[in-house]
DNA sequence: TCGGAAATCAAGACCC
DNA sequence: GGGTCTTGATTTCCGA
């Protein structure tokens, strides 16, 4: 079945019930709210590269260190993950 | 002068000053924080979506009503902003 | 191998094959040429405003007028795809 | 007066007046009409790229290429604009 | 997992 | 110079 009612129920004159109707609103507040809340940090990053150049620091220069060292940790942390791979092989 | 460095001081063997050295690092502390924040706040949201989609919810449907419902938002402070507009044009 | 040229072949002495080559022309050609319609449209649209401003209205309103006509097209559109994903995710 | 309805009439319960309202009706057909075929060739440039990625040119190499030749069209004028220039100081 | 499609985001151009 | 529009790049996300 590929309802987009999840619930098989009796028609109520709804194409969805009750139920399913009520955790699809929860749904989408819980999805507004969190993406409301991103919206704000995005806006709070946009701040401190303003601040940071009103400082009179390069904000592309910033940039490109902040995306160097995210880099950096993501690569660490596949080392880690390929050390603990390499441990999980060995035999704990 | 292209440096990085803002301030316009002797160089003491660095290129860049102490205080403005304090101060990137803080800048950068800032940004990768909230970054950090906005990361865990856009798994959480995939997160509902995967939630919503165990309970039978069609996930592009659900994208959809959000996508819509804001830009219902979107258009409203548009209205607004034109109506202001408006009053500023006829107004004074 | 990282080349431009998409068309694996022996070097006769050029980089990229004849015909890639030419294949290639035609695509700057053929979006040059749209490029230019597309400019010549801009100017014809600027023109317009300056003509409707000369008639007092004020450009800035106009402006915002076109855009949230356009933007209630979009909405249009946006809710016939939400509706044709409903009848696609209930029907069949 | 700063009105956006341009011609000073006596207000018959609008507060632009009838001319004034279908030449501002004209003006937004004529620019969504505008508009409308910009859009168009936006897209069509858009496949363009799309047809040559599918030949197996690199899209983003591609659109340095076209921007290139813009910047290179647009130097040629400025030089025969100052030569036009030079001339006009010399006397025809 | 890969590739393409889409959203996000900042940079640049351009006009007022 | 301020604001808007456009473009370009990056990232993200889903489907195959």
């Amino acid at each position: 079945m590929n309802d987009f009612a999840p619930t098989p129920e009796a028609d109520e004159g709804d194409a969805i019930g009750g139920a399913s109707r009520e955790k699809l609103r929860q749904f989408v507040a819980r999805i507004e709210r969190l993406e409301e809340e991103k919206a704000s940090l995005a806006a709070d990053i946009k701040e401190v590269y303003a601040e940071a150049k009103s400082f009179g620091f390069d904000t592309k220069v910033l940039r490109k260190v902040i995306s160097i060292r995210k880099q950096d940790r993501h690569e660490r942390e596949e080392q880690e993950a390929l050390l603990d791979l390499y441990l999980g092989v060995v035999g704990e």
